[in-house]
DNA sequence: CTTGACTTTGGAACTATTCTAATTCCATTT
DNA sequence: AAATGGAATTAGAATAGTTCCAAAGTCAAG
């Protein structure tokens, strides 16, 4: 993952400048390694990611980058019981699915109508900022 | 919160010697503090409050109570973001609602007509063992 | 009573994350 | 170009919820 691709780069850059906020190479490059392989790292495994090509960057700035990014809503926060928060450049409605066996975790699409229904089971005057959805089981095929 | 009722104290033995597990005056007292007031404690404020009746808890014992109550199925954890895990002797399919404004966790009753589409986004082969629905926003009225 | 498994306890240890203070970066103004 | 000042990064200390551990206590069965 040399360079961001042009469509990732502008989003990138337009969602920092929104909040007045620099594509320093730390915060790109971050963005980079959530982008190049989605598959929901930790913290610390995009720490490990980061380092091989910016070896000096610190987990501390791993940190602030990924907060920044979640701020500026180009990247998703996935937590599941206490485990490490693992982060997700995916922006589409979707749900998480933890297969217990191999303890990865995949996303799975959630059609408009659904959420909508989801909505419904609220009361009258509780407004959904985000809505979160998650199973948790075994995988019995790949797919 | 002196006494469980009957019919709680029938669920917790029989939870418990299925699994061979004894009811002791902790594990009794800690889940009649769930029963008594149903607000999604921490176990920090599990403690507190045990602590009024049974002075000499310790902590560990909360944590090693809850455990054992979420292990019996008598008890579900509910996790929201990073902060400490909650409480919640609800058995019945619900989700949560977390109202930014006070901090607090309501319960919303699931139809079972939801759970089963909820159940019917995963791919073939795809079982899902726990499904966790939770919404964060405003109320904007009272209800 | 003894035995042995289960429980509880206090405190130490662990770990993900946040905080802090010092340094570095960089766009802008001189 | 040098100086300025706010933003960003850094290493390491601090925090907080939770788990671990070893010792002491409890209890049912033999």
């Amino acid at each position: 993952m040399r360079e961001l691709d042009a469509h990732a780069r502008k989003a990138l850059d337009e969602a920092l400048s929104r909040q007045g906020l620099r594509p320093t190479v730390q915060r790109t490059h971050v963005f980079g390694v959530l982008l190049h392989k989605r598959d929901h790292p930790t913290a610390d495994e995009v720490f490990v990611r980061a380092k091989e090509e910016l070896p000096g960057i610190s987990l501390a700035t791993v940190y602030n980058c990924l907060e920044t990014l979640v701020a500026c809503h180009l990247v998703r926060q996935v937590n599941y019981e206490r485990e490490p928060t693992r982060y997700c450049p995916n922006l589409a409605a979707h749900a998480h699915f933890h297969d217990a066996k191999s303890g990865r975790i995949y996303d799975v699409d959630l059609p408009p109508a659904l959420l909508e229904k989801l909505r419904k089971v609220l009361p009258e005057g509780w407004n959904a900022d985000t809505i979160e959805l998650s199973f948790r089981g075994r995988k019995t095929k790949a797919s």
